[in-house]
RNA sequence: GCGCCACUUGUCUAGUGGUUAGGAUACCAGCUUCCCAAGCUAGUGACCCGGGUUCGAGUCCCGGGUGGCGCACCA
């Protein structure tokens, strides 16, 4: 008789591989909703995503309460009136030009610029840029067609609320913080700088999403905020614990003679040498970079760039971008840092008649109004940049290399064989005892054992427990490492210990 | 929004007008199994949606949706 070769699956190390991983393993669905076909932009988390999204969620807020930031949580439908104070109503409105005739679409003001280089355009009124193309013939150039009058596309999400007053779902979560600020001074007690973040979602009307999850149209921010005096911004005390740190920079002017790596430049340095200005914004880069680190992204695969003068958004000061390099889509902004001065503050001021002037410094009785400093986190980026740069295809499997703290599942519990009751009883009775220590504990008992690391790995659970023989004689068990493969024969009354501090404890 | 291309089970795919829509893998049930996708047996599961042409459409045509690339957009 014949005897069958042996079916060796050969995964491909390529982008395809991952992408279907995410869906296969219940990461990240869409768009959603899927049976319908879809709706552009808008995506849903599996088991897996919302695990490991919850994970970092958790380990977000446990070093902001340890750094004694408060939580807030606001609506994400605020009336009209917060965006136009905020400038996002002005901003957020793009003037179009359509052709009737082939559908083409074009930004008002910049297709005039360009065609019109001696006008001046800016601040112009649609009804004035609509005269100029009629006086100066205006015309598609697709197909020649006359231009008709200029429609207004809004990048916020517009919405009636009641009996029919305007209201927008929000386009940022940080402007419904600020919208709190007279209560978060007397709450925190005009203990400035003032901490506080808000997680939650914000929404944008995307003219055309692409790159899945990087540009959704309902997404997740993680903002923080600081509310700061001008004194404070540059004589700020927790800075100087930090002022060591090296950071990679890449500013504005090394980006515009087209250097593309960044300088590993510690704090006090980028101060000296003007690439920073305030001690309290540098110490904002160093904390967007604390927190990511806790998440286990490649040292090699991050750096900050600056934003141009021109780039910047209306609020913005100083700018810059935490980016992550991914292999589908380049670098990919995970987390702004912006220095919005007093901007908000004054605005929302002046648009609700409130006075936001505060003493901030009890050494003097002068009044001002607090300046801004905000680290906005987007979450969903975080997650996929996170399963990219973790994901790896070794020789016959898929090992997605997440950190201990962020994984699906801390550990997953085998019987060696299934048809051995005893084996199968011990197996269980581990896997329950270790979720009642509030453990994420995976219990499987199909396929060869084999089968069973491969799932894991490929959900990244960093331990695998398998219980066997010789467990039922003396209490032991193996316990296997996902990177490694390696795997030690450790003590059922063990296992909680390593699982929490790692199975480097135990090697040493 | 525009142009070009694509869309078949959970995933990857074969299928150019008449197929019980094929395969791989996954999943599920059972057997086996003393540690890394083994084997055996059985099973579930798909033509993006709507319309048209045709005796007959997964296949051709039109519209829509979604995706990829290019343009535009991305405070």
């Amino acid at each position: 008789m014949k005897k069958r070769k042996n079916f060796i699956m050969k995964i491909e190390d390529n982008i395809e591989t991952f992408n279907s991983l995410l869906k296969r393993q219940g990461f990240i669905w869409g768009p959603s909703p899927e049976i319908y076909g879809g709706l552009a932009g808008f995506y849903s988390y599996g088991p897996a995503g919302m695990a490991l999204k919850n994970n970092i969620l958790f380990l977000f807020r446990k070093e902001l309460r340890a750094l004694g930031f408060g939580e807030v949580e606001c609506p994400t439908v605020m009336p009209e009136i917060v965006w136009e104070a905020s400038g996002h109503l002005e901003r957020f409105i793009d003037p179009v030009i359509k052709c009737k005739k082939c559908e083409s679409i074009f930004r008002a003001d910049k297709f005039l610029k360009e065609k019109l280089p001696n006008t001046m355009i800016d601040g112009l009124s649609f009804e004035e840029m609509e005269y100029l193309i009629k006086s100066n013939s205006i015309k598609c150039p697709e197909c020649d067609l006359e231009f008709e009058n200029i429609e207004d596309y809004n990048l916020m999400l517009k919405t009636k609320v009641g009996s029919g007053n305007t209201a927008y779902l929000r386009p940022e979560t940080a402007t419904t913080t600020y919208l709190l600020f007279n209560r978060l001074d007397q709450v925190l007690r005009r203990q400035y700088p003032l901490k506080v973040f808000q997680f939650g979602k914000a929404f944008r009307n995307e003219i055309s999403p692409r790159q899945g999850v990087l540009r959704m149209r309902s997404f997740d921010q993680f903002e923080l905020q600081f509310f700061i005096s001008k004194e404070q911004e540059f004589n700020f005390e927790e800075f100087d614990s930090v002022k060591h740190t090296k950071l990679p920079l890449l500013d504005w002017k090394l980006q515009n003679k087209n250097i593309e790596i960044p300088n590993q430049i510690d704090l006090e340095n980028a101060i000296n040498e003007k690439i920073l200005k305030k001690p309290a914004y540098a110490y904002c880069l160093y904390l967007s970079y604390y927190l990511v680190s806790k998440l286990g992204f490649p040292e090699e695969v991050l750096r900050y760039r600056q934003h141009s003068p021109n780039e910047r958004a209306h609020y913005a000061d100083d700018a810059w971008d935490l980016e992550i390099y991914t292999q589908q889509f380049g670098w990919v902004e995970i987390c702004g840092i912006h220095d919005r001065t007093d901007y908000d503050l004054k605005r929302h001021g002046k648009f609700s008649n409130q006075n936001f002037e505060v003493r901030m410094n009890i050494d003097s009785n002068e009044k001002e109004v607090p300046q801004i400093l905000e680290i906005a986190y987007g979450i969903d980026r975080i997650i996929y940049t996170l399963l990219e740069t973790n994901f790896n295809v070794e020789k016959d499997r898929i090992n997605l290399k997440l950190s201990d703290n962020v994984a699906p599942n801390q550990v997953a519990i085998f019987p060696l064989v299934k048809n051995k009751e005893k084996i199968r009883l011990l197996a269980k009775k581990i896997h329950n005892d270790l979720l009642q220590e509030l453990i994420y504990s995976y219990y499987d008992e199909s396929g060869s054992i084999g089968k069973r690391y491969r799932r894991q790995d490929e959900l990244g659970t960093p331990y695998c427990i398998t219980i066997d023989y010789d467990s039922l004689e003396d209490n032991t068990v193996t316990i296997r490492e996902r990177d490694s493969m390696k795997q030690i024969r450790i003590n059922i009354s063990e296992i909680l210990l390593i699982i929490k501090n790692g199975i480097q404890k135990k090697k040493e």
